[in-house]
RNA sequence: GCCGAGGUGGCAGAGGCGGUCAACGCACCCGUCUGAAAAACGGGCUAUGUCGGUUCGAUUCCGACCCUCGGCA
């Protein structure tokens, strides 16, 4: 086992973490310590408008808002306000983005930090997606959305038996990936799939957790600063310009919010259900610790954490 | 005090004219994840107020008691 023991080897910093962890602000501290920019890997945080919703920022933030990136605090994040509402985006479209970003912050001899809550993408990014030449196919899926879930893991099983025996049991029964993979099987005879990138370089992947029932406090706390502070004029103003549908499907403050402005539901009880939702959402991120290879997950509910995270940060910035 | 209604899992709440009862939702817990991922999906969890009676058998019938909610006083 030979070490690269030149300075000219990439490095590239992974904050990962359930919401409420305070990954932005670890992320901005450490930019600043090590002259360092931000990509955000978050699927909602991509969309302009959709601030206060997705936390973007801490109120007390100073912020300077450009199509593409943020700086926020003196500090680059790139991967904010890069689409505007109701455009797709994919893993696929963050990989590139994020690879782009990451060679344009090498090349102004900056240390890249990666930070997000959505694992699916950091996962992506890190060690590649096979499938990721295959575009939606927005005419299938719609034809293929009337369909139940059985019949459409009958259809599956015509085309590829195998990979439809090599399905969990959850997703046998999961509509929008029997879509995709037949989506995938459609296309396969047009398109091969790309064989998997893994990330190269020097990664450091630090994780940020604490205990459910603290996590929960603190998401309350939070979700309520916000009501405080705009969270529903920002929803307010969406629905001006947005088709509500929309809203609903980017799920807890934008769908909750969304049902309480139409009449369909009060407020007090859109606050309880999406205050359990948020509960649950930590969870599944929390899932995804379990998916990363070397992760270094550090309780942030513990005083010495972040003096912790910057020793180890250090470290592997000196190697 | 009287009359009426009712007491089902952590919460909310349904059915069952006596037969291993026990839905759905919420919360909570666990999990899945390769171009929608804050999405979508899988699994789990705990119950019939108390005490007696009738019966082969009671959550379901009867009685007493306790408690709750209405109305009358």
């Amino acid at each position: 086992m030979h070490k690269k023991t030149n300075e000219t080897s990439p490095k590239l910093i992974v904050i990962y973490g359930p919401t409420v962890t305070g990954k932005t602000n670890l992320a901005i501290k450490l930019a600043k310590r090590h002259n360092g920019e931000i990509i955000s890997a978050d699927s909602r945080q991509i969309f302009k408008n959709l601030d206060i919703g997705t936390g973007k920022v801490d109120f007390n933030s100073k912020v300077e808002k450009h199509n593409g990136y943020w700086i926020v605090n003196g500090v680059k994040i790139h991967g904010f306000d890069i689409k505007k509402p109701e455009e797709k985006y994919s893993a696929a479209e963050f990989i590139k983005f994020a690879k782009k970003t990451l060679e344009q912050i090498r090349k102004s001899k900056k240390l890249p930090i990666l930070v997000g809550g959505t694992g699916f993408y950091i996962k992506s990014f890190l060690y590649g997606l096979e499938s990721a030449g295959i575009k939606e196919n927005s005419k299938l899926r719609s034809t293929l959305s009337k369909l139940t879930a059985l019949e459409l893991y009958h259809r599956l099983a015509k085309l590829n038996a195998q990979k439809a025996q090599s399905l969990n049991e959850s997703d046998k029964k999961n509509p929008r990936r029997l879509i995709r993979a037949l989506e995938i099987e459609k296309s396969k005879p047009k398109l091969s799939t790309q064989k998997i990138e893994e990330f190269e370089g020097n990664v450091k992947v630090i994780g940020l957790t604490a205990s459910n029932e603290y996590l929960y406090k603190k998401a309350n706390k939070w979700l309520w600063a916000r009501l405080d502070n705009g969270l529903v004029s920002e929803v307010e103003k969406l629905l001006q310009t947005v088709n509500y549908r929309w809203l609903l499907s980017l799920g807890l403050e934008y769908k909750w919010l969304t049902l309480f402005k139409k009449g369909k539901i009060e407020k007090e009880q859109a606050v309880k259900r999406l205050q359990g939702e948020i509960h649950a959402f930590i969870r599944r991120q929390k899932m995804w610790f379990r998916q990363f290879k070397k992760i270094e997950i550090h309780n942030i509910s513990q005083k010495s954490a972040i003096k912790l995270i910057e020793k180890s940060i250090d470290d592997f910035i000196k190697f």
